[in-house]
RNA sequence: GCCCCCAUCGUCUAGUCUGGCCCAGGACGCCAGCCUUUCAAGCUGGAAAUCAAGGGUUCGAAUCCCUUUGGGGGCACCA
């Protein structure tokens, strides 16, 4: 194991299940991921459900299923265990009530029963009075008397942390350097709800802790919280681990990415035909960088070069159109097999009206080169290839007809097709090249026209992969059917 | 309002710690050309940043210091 500090790096990813997962939280991932495996430590995924309120069910799903897209493996977290679990904090409860019971006892923690009007109450009148918003310390000196009185008319207390006063806190974060705040600016926020279940402070310092979490790195929208967090650590008499305030991921606008700027899901970019692979390296550069070159960086490269000094501390706007050309270069990059696999894979995912339901994987294959590089995502496959098995192609003359052409030379320049077809020996790339090129010398038509006719007779399109390569994979027989088709076309 | 963070081409960034090799490099996108039977891909070239502004320090500043401005985040019994 490689040791930080003389400790093993164990970092976590720390999701809230209350949605699908979106990109800035699965850039955290991915960094606290490349982190561990790059100092050979381990990527804990904790399950931070104590909100019952917007839980939802199947989100813990979503999210291990977007990890699961990526290949971000986890070394302990849901399904697969681990000794320091369990890592769904709603499961952890007890663990939360017996810390709060101790600051309560050393005087740390006090019972509030403010009521949510009087809190209410109070922000708008600090908002009146210009004052900072915040707790005003009411319920520090609740009497035994008081507190008995509420909880006997069946209230729950909450339980409120007493924050430290008079003191500099202070955190030296790795990507930010030293940050400092006034502790008195901090008011005595609430660790236990009154439905019993921790906030997010507690159970997450606890877990931290308990966990052996050696390095925190999570968006900056928490850097203002983390005080908060020292503070406990410190009352909690705790070693606080290293923090990272990682730059967020903007929208257009530079604001947080949120629903407004389209698609935040992970798991909608599957959807729109990306790679993971390239989600991976568009992702790992979205607040760092290598060096000033490169760009193209596979999760190999990734774990062999990541660091956190390389961090930048700025947001990043997410640059859908540099995704989508770097979902084109590792598309190339892919094995024609493979790139075949994928395809299919998406069609199962999202299938193409236009693509019969199952397709021919031999068929499949020979297709995906003649694609390859023309595809920017796996959505423009079915667009792609249509053609290649549709069995009516339906053709419209007036496609067919070329510049400086008729019907009849249309005619006889598909009949000459047809026949030379029927003569030809080997059906291949080289042997259709060869032999259509020189009837179209007899025929005395242009290239542009010859071959521009029959790509429209072969595939019903004006755009296709090149000409006899398409040819050679559809087969003779298919050219026969459509340069038959064709004809007949012309006919009406 | 208060606290905190940030600031280099439209965007992602290199360079900032350890001033000079930077009148600022790469990439996406955009434009043009080449290749070409179509569309792509590929290749070549181009436009694009007074380094947020102002003031210092210095022989010399994107880089160090100060001030200002702009942007963002946070201020819940949400995470």
């Amino acid at each position: 194991m490689n040791i930080i500090d003389n400790k093993p790096v164990r970092v976590r990813y720390a999701p809230s299940p209350t949605g699908l997962p979106h990109v800035g939280n699965v850039r955290t991932a991915l960094f606290n991921w490349l982190f561990a495996r790059r100092f050979n430590g381990a990527f804990v995924v904790r399950i931070e459900d104590t909100d019952q309120n917007r839980l939802v069910r199947e989100a813990v799903d979503g999210i291990l299923e977007g990890l699961r897209w990526l290949n971000l493996d986890w070394d302990e977290g849901p399904e697969v265990g681990g000794t320091y679990g369990p890592y769904m904090q709603s499961e952890r409860l007890e663990i939360y009530h017996e810390a709060a019971q101790g600051l309560i006892g050393r005087g740390c923690a006090y019972y509030c029963i403010c009521s949510p009007e009087r809190l209410k109450e109070l922000r708008k009148q600090q908002a009146k009075e210009k004052k900072n918003p915040g707790y005003d310390g009411k319920c520090q000196n609740l009497s035994a008397r008081e507190l008995q009185v509420y909880r006997d008319a069946g209230n729950v207390p909450v339980v409120r942390f007493k924050m430290v006063r008079d003191e500099t806190i202070s955190v030296d974060d790795i990507v930010r350097g030293n940050v400092e705040w006034k502790s008195n600016l901090t008011d005595d926020f609430v660790i236990i709800k009154s439905d019993g279940f921790p906030t997010y402070h507690l159970a997450n310092v606890l877990d931290d802790h308990l966990m052996e979490i050696t390095h925190v790195l999570r968006a900056e929208e928490w850097l203002s919280s983390t005080p908060r967090h020292i503070a406990l650590y410190g009352a909690l008499g705790l070693e606080p681990p290293q923090f990272g305030h990682l730059p967020m991921i903007l929208g257009p606008d530079r604001s947080k990415l949120s629903k407004r700027h389209g698609s935040t899901s992970l798991l909608e970019y599957r959807g729109m035909g990306y790679l993971p692979e390239s989600m991976i390296n568009f992702m790992a550069l979205l607040g760092w960088s290598l060096d000033d070159r490169t760009e193209i960086l596979d999760r190999g490269a990734l774990v062999e070069s990541f660091s956190l000094e390389r961090v930048v501390k700025s947001g990043a706007i997410f640059n859908i159109d540099k995704l989508e050309w770097m979902n084109g270069i590792y598309i190339r990059s892919l094995s024609p097999d493979d790139l075949a696999a994928r395809i299919r894979d998406y069609w199962q995912l999202a299938p193409p009206a236009e693509i019969p339901d199952s397709v021919d994987m031999e068929y499949l294959r020979r297709i995906a080169p003649l694609i390859q590089p023309r595809l920017k995502t796996l959505v423009d496959a079915a667009e792609r290839t249509e053609f290649f098995f549709k069995v009516g192609l339906g053709h419209v003359p007036k496609d067919l007809i070329q510049k400086g052409m008729d019907v009849a030379s249309t005619r006889r320049a598909l009949e000459a097709s047809l026949s030379l077809i029927n003569e030809m020996d080997a059906f291949s790339t080289d042997a259709l090249e060869a032999a259509f090129e020189e009837l179209r010398l007899r025929m005395e038509l242009s290239r542009r026209q010859f071959f521009s006719l029959l790509r429209v007779a072969t595939t019903a399109s004006r755009v296709s992969p090149p000409l006899f390569e398409t040819m050679e994979v559809l087969g003779r027989g298919r050219c026969k059917d459509r340069i038959g088709g064709a004809i007949g076309a012309l006919r009406d």
